[in-house]
DNA sequence: ACTTAAATGCAACTTAGTCGCATTTGTCTA
DNA sequence: TAGACAAATGCGACTAAGTTGCATTTAAGT
């Protein structure tokens, strides 16, 4: 879907800090915090989290925190798993895990913790 | 085991703070932050974070972040599955949650995320 | 009991994220 | 196309979880 669309089916008034960051989040191909891309964006922090925030009440974004204290976000198509490395703290998506499921609850995110490829291996 | 053998097991001093705080971990059956048991313990913040830090290095305590911005502490004995609510932000220990595999990873811990029974159902 | 390294308390600090408020900007209507 | 209004922005001050430096205390071995 174009940024123009995901806003104005929202009803959000389509501002240049916006369009930045839905671009930003379309472009990318994992979670993003605000320390990831603060040097490369035209907005004040305040107004990345406000929207961000926004983004995730009207259903754009999903959002977890890390190991690091850092909440990152990604949009809310193609929901997967992630796997965050406890000694790298990378954070990978897992596109080939089939969902859970637990009789009574919704489950929205699988994450999972420990020790990544890479790190296994050296 | 007693809290005297994990403490010794592991070349540590017995003090009174990692006393009280074992107690209280053994006690409890579903993670801790410190905001939880602040008002109920006798020592200094700084104490309770320099001590849980050192027992997760040396494997007695597990931890992880949740959704309030606080970190969450529990004994590591029998491993299992965390479900996070995004509604209420309860935590709930699951402990009928098989472990997934991924080959190459060493997988840790398991948090799902969603809504819970109650807020389900509610 | 004496010694020594390790643990503690305290206060100052760090940092991700939030909030209030004055200003700006997108959108709707005339 | 201009004018009006609500919504969004930037800025600076603030909050709160967690960390750190340092002087003091305490557990454990001799």
């Amino acid at each position: 879907m174009q940024t123009k669309n995901i806003i104005e089916e929202k009803n959000l008034k389509l501002t240049s800090a916006r369009k930045e960051l839905l671009e930003l989040f379309s472009l990318a191909n994992k979670p993003i915090s605000f320390d990831d891309v603060k040097s490369g964006i035209n907005m004040d922090k305040a107004t990345f989290y406000r929207n961000v925030s926004k983004f995730e009440t009207e259903s754009i974004l999903n959002s977890f925190e890390s190991n690091d204290k850092k909440r990152y976000y990604e949009l809310r198509e193609s929901p997967h798993a992630h796997f965050i490395c406890n000694s790298c703290n990378e954070i990978e998506c897992l596109e080939n895990v089939e969902p859970i499921k637990l009789e009574g609850y919704k489950i929205m995110d699988m994450i999972f913790k420990g020790v990544c490829k890479s790190c296994c291996a050296s």
